[in-house]
DNA sequence: GATGAATGAGGCTTCATTCAT
DNA sequence: CATGAATGAAGCCTCATTCAT
């Protein structure tokens, strides 16, 4: 019981130190000591660094399931509005972090999947499956807004293009130091979601 | 005279390590060994490693402005076909890449930033020029598709999105090791360019 | 409780190290092994080599006012006598130096401030406050020495004297390694504390 | 000849060096570039770095000799000016390089010995005779004050006490960086010359 | 459940020195 | 006579990790 509360501290730590900064930037004594835990009680809770960036990757999908896809389909009913509501929360925690630590920090998806892509596989293929948890969500947004059943290659590439999308904008919010990146973004989502629907229903035109 | 050589090759290695792992999972001396030069030879060179990580950014955009940008321009005249031709050239080193080492690598620029955007301005800032560097091309593709005129903010907003379509894509690429997500982003991108001057033609829906 | 033991370990085996050769030709990785301590160890306790010089100046000034000035108190009453005990138990130490090791090693603090003093403001202060508390020191036997109360600058005059005296006599010792040097300097801080105690009594004749 | 030239400019940058800050903590390459010369070139007129701390000495030394003793003696003609006269010429040099570079320097000879006085016995044998070499002017000065002949250990021991003196105002002056140290030792010295004379004179009474 | 203490390996950087030109 | 280029060794310091308590 009093050992979940000392491993969640753990894993807050080590988020916020990773977005901010990096995964190889930041020492396991960083992570112990901004969550006030000695370096071995934090090895009993992970059973190294990587795994404990493993496990902030998951923890994080989790919350930014619960607060910025399921937040959307509980804030808006309508496709559109839940696409730009995506936007407008992650838009949010971007500016929140901003004005909390001056720091526009992007994804805490990509940025660890940037800097271990090639040397871990284990962490990405869990930002993969990430991704893909979010496609999920955009697919029903594509499929809620087509008059009809899109076809699956159609609607794969839209989601696919949606999650580009997505990404592109966290680049940019992290590079420019500008959270209004994303709301920009927001416009060319729902851009991308309206025509794949509309050259669904006329497919001579081509999908984005 | 020799020693723009060693620099060269120092410089090329660490732009193959950086690009491929990452800043800060490679080491001085992993690059030294790569460029078979003495670490504190590699120092008479650069000031330090952040200075290497520097150099390597403004290298790495001079080659990527030449190869793929110029490339592209002298490859094909309509704008939307050098378009195009700036994604196949893109895709095409990915594709090299992962051909000959089996990694699918992602944008180079990207890559270090996400990794050092907060923790070293000057890396961030190099790669922002970059990227207002590539956007120029953008901007030419546009002004050369648009019939008349592009609104100043327009413009604007449409090479935002077309420099976050590329970045998103090249995430992509990383993550999921797939060159073919280039590809596939070539369409959203000639996509967004065209509607950009579409609804600047036809000023009453929103540009993308 | 145990890591007190290993600190002090490391300080003496710094204390040692750097009295007999000197701050820079002395390594960490020196230090570390002649404590038996790994190097991460050392740094522990000590946050940097400067601040392992600063803290065996430090420590070394607790045991010279311990050995060498309260020793010379428990140990005589009258001021003269004192004061040749303050010299006595210096040679003292040199002798069981030069006995164990071969070598007279002269002050801790002249050395190693002879060779901070520029570099490092924050030792040249520590060895600073040293001199001044073993000024203290003669201070006291001029007082004691003195039939009426010595006029101010007369007094300081007299201690700026003595101390210079036993630095000059520890130069002597390391230089020509040899320990006697003190004994010989002891005569001549008699006589500086005899002549200002008499100068201030007849105030026509110079202090020295 | 030229040569000759370049080999005094490192020798003075490296006397200005060494006796700035200590002989490990400046570089050969800090040297070089100083003195405006190729590391390689330094090589050609010093064999090692020690070497050419062995050169700064002997070099200093004679400059030393010079300016400082010489000078004394073609300034005045009396033996006790002449005491005086060596103590201001070195409070000038002391003041000078004070008002320059913002440092009280103290000793080029007490700094480097007390540095190498152990790890290198060459350079502490040079230091050594220097000091014997300064004694020799001491020496003079006090069988020019003397009545009659001194008795060969009172001159030895008064000249030593002299040496000392000198060295505990350098000491002084590079520790509390106050040139004006070696003023006031100037008067100890006085007084233990004319001491020693005295005393050798009327030797019921021991001398300092 | 938690921690103070310890460590081998490795991080970045600088050292004194050499050699071909 | 002078130098640009190169290097092995070593500098200080930090890393991720373990273990006894």
């Amino acid at each position: 019981m009093k050992g979940e509360k000392t491993k969640q501290r753990v894993l807050e730590a080590a988020s916020d130190l990773f977005w901010s900064r990096s995964f190889h930037s930041v020492s396991v004594a960083d992570v112990a000591a901004a969550a006030s835990v000695n370096k071995a009680t934090l090895y009993q809770y992970f059973d190294s660094k990587e795994a404990l960036g493993r496990a902030v990757v998951i923890d994080a999908r989790r919350r930014t399931i619960d607060f910025v896809f399921e937040g959307a389909w509980a804030q808006a009913d309508e496709p559109l509005d839940r696409l730009k509501a995506i936007y407008e929360r992650v838009y949010g925690s971007q500016q929140a972090a901003y004005d909390c630590s001056g720091e526009a920090r992007g994804c805490p998806f990509v940025n660890i999947a940037m800097e271990m892509a090639i040397e871990n596989k284990s962490v990405r293929d869990e930002v993969r499956q990430t991704q893909e948890a979010f496609g999920a969500y955009y697919a029903r947004i594509l499929r809620a807004l087509a008059p009809g059943p899109l076809p699956r290659d159609a609607e794969e590439r839209a989601v696919a293009a949606l999650v580009r999308n997505m990404n592109g904008a966290m680049v940019a919010a992290r590079i420019e130091q500008r959270p209004e990146a994303l709301l920009e973004a927001a416009e060319t989502a729902v851009f991308i979601a309206q025509s794949a629907v509309a050259s669904a229903a006329a497919p001579t035109s081509p999908a984005p």
